[in-house]
DNA sequence: CATGAATGAGGGTTCATTCAT
DNA sequence: GATGAATGAACCCTCATTCAT
């Protein structure tokens, strides 16, 4: 299953969009097109997975962000979570955002989404952070600001880690009206 | 031509990523599948049309920013510009931003593009506004921020015009590093 | 389209009820897999089709008896015209009287077929005949009877028309308890 | 062996036609595919040991008729075994009767079907009845009639066992020229 | 120029069957 | 024997594109 996952990974990253046929991805994973189908019930499942699969990577960083009890340095490490898992796969991040929005996610995989947006909310609660007149909608736009940067970054081929962080942060900063 | 390029903005809406097939398009535009390649040489360069023609609208708000002199109000403009057209056809909006990202547009069609960053990265030069290490990055950074805040405003169906305008207008400023 | 019900008819009856694969249905027919498409939204489509094409023939001999003034020469040349019909194809006739009952069909279809009960129904209430108890429950054995019996005689590739022909007639008439 | 029958059964009522994936019969079954291959060589013969199991049933009914000296009191037990049997469960009753007539039954499965026709002829032979001119025909028309009769009545769902007896004995016994 | 019937490569998916454990 | 993961031929269907009229 794993394997099936990453190579549908690597085909996505190599050819895109449109790059991972059903059987492209058997063929690539070294299994028969019926082994493909017999842990996945359709192609979209398979793209779910490998969705869930990235974001709970990215997860995990946000996670141990939690544990900061500054909201101020909390932040940070999120989006420096977020900076790194980017900037692991590039290509691989920004379709799979794209993919994201395009397709009918499974409960599932939409249930790990949304787990990102609690702890971002749960960040943005924290006492020495300004107090943010709409939760859900700063959550959102955060989130939006992160990924936007981070995907356009992505897709210019920026691969210096500290100056897309710096970057990306002034931004957040700067929209959450953090003092830097 | 016209028509073709509506009615495949129309279909896009409608029914999103996957719903404008030529067949598709020529039936809506009332126009035989012949004609429809009459005027474009194929499937992606009438997509292109269709990205070029409303990227075309959002330059036009741009290029009345530019009459601005203060670099302030100018930026103020253009992310009105920018919401504005998002919040237009906010479908079509989000929906293109994807096609962009994932067809290899014709040349003809990325200049249209690059115009937005040009007037862009003109606006940062402005005196008044503090000057920015690296201006190509700020653009595409401030291009991303807007694109992504309204992408993802559209997605969640917000259609309050001035408050998200203040949101984008805040993380932009907040970027750049203008004291509101 | 006519050459493409024909095919699939020939290749019914050469190969069964898993012959007719569309691929094959449309090379036997010389057209393009995509041209079958055309004409027909799916398989089924197409098997109803011919479903309503074999039964409209039959159909054509039914009504003609519905000019003959007396009940029991009417139903002679009804169960004449079935005979003849099965005898035409024998193979076709069988394989469509399983598929009708298999496969969902599609209105139209089914009206063509409900044609032939209703013209049933007519003749058995012609005054001269015996009168039925329950006329539906009636038209649908006599429908039964005809069907099995011809169908059996298919199978075991009996060609002689009148003999059989006979035979219908005895079991019919024996059931409607008519005197011979 | 006789589990994986029965679920072949249940899931032919179930589902009809194409229901009975060898893989669905073998979960139903509570066994493995790879067992389900051990007691069968292939689908083929699963269906065959099925269509064997229920033609039994109906020859122990048919066989009990045998024992009756009269003809006509003979064919009356025959029928209503056939009958009975029918009823008892009707959808896999009528699904079988399509799958004998397409299906390459192995040589087993089919002397148990001619076992009925045998029988069919011996009855017919019983001096009480009209002689008939060529027994082998008669047979195999009286056998039509039954099924024909009882199939159709299975798929309008009638379920009242002595008024489709005495409908499919007038049929039989006016084809057979027997007075009631 | 416009038409639209025709094309066919290629996509997603199923399911009878095998065989190493 | 029993298991069930693996196989892959074969199926139905879509849609961008062509070209004779």
């Amino acid at each position: 299953m794993a394997a099936i996952i990453e190579a549908a990974a690597r085909i996505l990253e190599w050819r895109g969009h449109d790059g991972p046929t059903t059987n492209a991805v058997a063929e690539r994973a070294g299994v028969s097109i019926g082994t493909l189908y017999q842990y996945f019930p359709d192609k979209e499942a398979l793209l779910g997975a490998l969705i869930a699969r990235e974001t709970s990577l990215l997860i995990n960083g946000a996670e141990a962000a939690r544990s900061e009890s500054a909201g101020t340095a909390a932040f940070a490490m999120l989006i420096h979570a977020a900076v790194e898992h980017q900037l692991r796969r590039p290509a691989l991040a920004r379709i799979l955002d794209f993919e994201e929005a395009r397709l009918p996610l499974d409960i599932d995989t939409r249930r790990v989404r949304e787990r990102l947006h609690v702890i971002l909310a749960e960040l943005l609660s924290r006492p020495d952070l300004p107090r943010q007149a709409n939760l859900a909608t700063a959550t959102a736009d955060v989130a939006a600001i992160i990924r936007g940067m981070v995907d356009a970054a992505g897709e210019r081929e920026e691969t210096r880690q500290d100056a897309l962080l710096a970057r990306v942060q002034q931004a957040v900063f700067g929209y959450l009206q953090i003092p830097a």
